[in-house]
DNA sequence: CGCAATCTTGAACACCCTCAAGCATGGTGG
DNA sequence: CCACCATGCTTGAGGGTGTTCAAGATTGCG
């Protein structure tokens, strides 16, 4: 257990303008020159140490964040006490937005290694909102795409195997690497074999078992938290086929 | 297999400020002068027979919707072809928002029973929110709310048996009806068993079989698609427990 | 009334979980 | 520096929850 106040202003932070991550994050719906009224409401670039909370389930909401730098994942406690991981965040991806329903972060984030991570208050870019019908638009999309992807994933939790939903999460990292231009073949994990597991409905044991059965396949390559993928496109397909069971197809062989 | 024209124009809509919902819906966030402006906009009480389709997956997304009497169902298609429910609306509660990322709705709708709904073009419900501040507000919430909906059902998929699932849906619509001054414990159900049972990531035959225990236990009585609560409190109870294995419990009596 | 769809019931099996132990890894302190 | 322990990951064996397959009961609609 570590202390959770490890955070600290990062002396460092200069513009959302001449972030390296504005292709990718708010400024890609502001204009340049409205740019510098999001800039004056930004926390730029506070530091997390790895395991510490940006918020806490239950706790006021006041602000969404990006992550500019590093790695978050968001999860729910649930009344029985246990917790379920809902995602994770990669740079210049937001979080924390399903707390403005009722004012309460609705879920915990905590950063999974050391990371930066931009605060932005919830009120004012609000406000910029309604000013700004880009901004707006913006993140009504944003909203919009969280919904889609909480509904991809409870798809995955009740239609797929253990071995999809694994190929399914290195094909999710993998594009989203690809976006900000790094190798969508090798990179590596921010998050741990149970963060695995508890995301995608399994036993860390199942998790384990998994990495290995691709690796005999051919298709991954792993490594710790290193991740390799061999072949993208026989990795989509497995989750495009049917996914036949091996025996029952000897079965069909035997109708008349 | 039915045809999906059925769907005509109610002749008897009346204004939104006239409309019995007028406490769930969106009129809640505007205040009543500028309910007008709302009225002018939405298409009202357009009548869908059951089985028909509101709006296509994938169809260009153009308006969201709410329930005005009846029931709906959402459910996606995967890249493999099996469709997975994603979620139930009932009077009052608005569905398609999921569809603003990239212009297209990420999930089909389609009328449980024969409804009524009303449509609301999303361009002009933007212009609207730009304008209102309060209708922008809630905007957000309702779409923080359909996140925090998503979420759940990931938890209860990847944490919950099959009797827990049950439960929880059967509290969640009794709450549902409770808010629009219905009786909480006597209902009935717009879906069929097999929605319910893709909804809850099991299987139809499950869903018979819980059923029937939860009967023998008097928690619930349940015939055809008339649900009676018998013990609500026992049912939460259900919920909050860490459902203790009935063996293991033994098990434990043996330690020194 | 009769057929089709929906729902129930039963038996066997599969997938994944649980439990338990062994194996790396890494940070800490003697 | 290495022993030491904590933590995280892997591997193996056995069992449970829910699925699948198959048949029968019920409902509902033309």
């Amino acid at each position: 257990m570590k202390l959770t106040s490890n955070r600290s202003p990062n002396p460092l932070s200069s513009s959302c303008e001449q972030c390296g991550l504005s292709n990718l994050c708010l400024p890609l719906a502001i204009a340049g020159e409205d740019l510098s009224r999001l800039d004056a409401v930004v926390k730029r670039d506070s530091m997390y140490a790895r395991g510490s909370k940006v918020f806490a389930q239950n706790a006021p909401f006041t602000s969404c964040f990006v992550v500019k730098s590093g790695a978050v994942k968001t999860s729910m406690m649930s009344e029985r006490g246990d917790e379920k991981v809902l995602g994770f965040y990669l740079p210049g991806e937001m979080f924390g937005l399903d707390g403005v329903n009722d004012g309460a972060y609705a879920c915990s984030a905590e950063a999974l290694e050391r990371s930066a991570i931009c605060e932005i208050p919830f009120e004012h870019l609000e406000q910029l909102a309604r000013e700004l019908p880009h901004l707006q638009r913006y993140l009504f999309r944003l909203m919009s795409r969280e919904i889609h992807g909480a509904e991809e994933l409870s798809m995955l939790l009740s239609k797929n195997t253990a071995d999809e939903r694994i190929v399914s999460l290195f094909l999710t990292l993998s594009s989203r690497h690809a976006r900000r231009r790094l190798s969508p073949t090798r990179f590596s994990l921010p998050m741990s074999r149970g963060d695995i597991a508890n995301f995608l409905g399994l036993a860390v044991e199942t998790v384990s078992r998994v990495l290995n059965r691709l690796q005999s396949q051919h298709l991954v390559k792993v490594n710790g938290r290193t991740v390799e993928l061999l072949d993208i496109e026989a990795l989509q397909r497995q989750l495009q086929q049917p996914a036949e069971p091996c025996i029952s197809a000897i079965k069909l062989m035997d109708r008349p």
